[in-house]
DNA sequence: CGGCTCTTTGCCTCTGGGGCAAATTTCTTG
DNA sequence: CAAGAAATTTGCCCCAGAGGCAAAGAGCCG
């Protein structure tokens, strides 16, 4: 891009060098932490080490297919190496605002865009209660057990969490939960209401334009 | 790479056609999710309609750079384009230990499923860390203290939290938290990515297709 | 200092990203 | 059904830049 061959105006890009001298960075880093030379480390991939160094010191940047053996030589996804908001080293970086979430009851609380949401609850489910059908809605959702164990049904599996086990699904999947101990489960709730960019939900049920 | 000029014997790579395969669906199918067409959506990220067209038909393979504005433009992550979805049917996620992060000597383990447009970690965040910069993005972050307690930077305010607390807020404040206790504070993390460009696509009087 | 290993840099080649414009297909309308 | 308009695909071309090789730096150790 940048300039076109025939004389393009050039459109508006420009690789933010925030995120490529990241990957470069990442990279150095990834290959350190292995003790790996760039000899051995660029043979892993199937590229010169004199190349992988160009990619490390932010010289050159990676097509797709490196990027993915990359990644999959250094035991991380594209996505961790790019630095994109994932469990990654560096990333783990974010405060929070104070919330009067009140010690036993709920920690529940909106804020930001009022479009797109993501909502926390702390609930309790006591041991009596009979499954939860829920509605099943674009978005995806996670919990965590504090304390007692669980029974999560996803479609036509039961899951068995207890303390400190999580399980993130899509909405989309039939589920309920129910409370798989004596004085019941408390649990931690996330959910959101999003994906689909454009978002369907603007054309009613029309069959929106025939074809 | 593939076969080099000089002549190289060609070191092992090729691009998972199933991997760039999917690319290219994922990208027509996003584009069309959102009503737009390859003229208005290739201007978005500043490619030529024909160009996208290529890519969307698998017939050429993005750019790093190319790569990122799409992800960008559309909303989602460069691994959520490359179907980084990882191997994972089983939603659950153990408890276990945390590992002891490289980085600053944070702490982290992955708590839901990576790849997904909300984020879910269990953070250990030893005592001395110093204040981290945080980057700002679009998106919500929700944080929870399991252990020990938390001193977040939200804006110019500082806030203190302690076990069983809960922070709710935009992740474009700016934020950065510590741990305020002897022991390092343990929380959990949960964090979206919103896509940036409010959908004002199909809202109001929109010409949304007319018929 | 002289060798040894690891990393960076100069230089060169050729692949393939990517634009433009014409061709083709698809949906509308008169 | 043909004329038109809009959207997608394809032919063609060009040069930026991926990526290899080999030689030139850096540290290290005896």
């Amino acid at each position: 891009m940048t300039t076109s061959p025939t004389g393009t105006p050039a459109a508006g890009e420009q690789l933010d060098d925030q995120e490529v001298a990241g990957l470069a960075a990442r990279l150095r880093e990834h290959r350190l932490s292995s003790r790996l030379t760039l000899e051995v480390a660029a043979a892993r991939v199937g590229l010169s080490p004199a190349y992988l160094s160009r990619l490390e010191t932010g010289r050159r940047q990676p097509s797709l297919p490196v990027l993915l053996g990359l990644a999959r030589a250094y035991g991380t996804s594209v996505s961790g190496l790019l630095g994109e908001t994932m469990a990654e080293p560096d990333p783990v970086v974010r405060g929070g605002a104070i919330e009067p979430g009140r010690a036993g009851g709920w920690g529940y609380r909106r804020a930001g865009a009022p479009g797109r949401a993501m909502q926390a609850l702390r609930v309790h489910v006591p041991p009596g209660v009979q499954d939860t059908v829920v509605r099943v809605h674009p978005g995806e959702e996670w919990l965590y057990v504090l304390r007692g164990s669980l029974r999560l049904t996803l479609g036509d599996r039961v899951h068995h969490l207890d303390v400190g086990d999580s399980a993130h699904f899509d909405s989309l999947t039939p589920h309920c939960i129910a409370a798989d101990s004596e004085a019941g489960v408390e649990l931690l709730f996330v959910h959101t209401l999003l994906q689909s960019p454009g978002g369907e939900l603007c054309l009613g049920g029309g069959p929106a334009a025939t074809h």
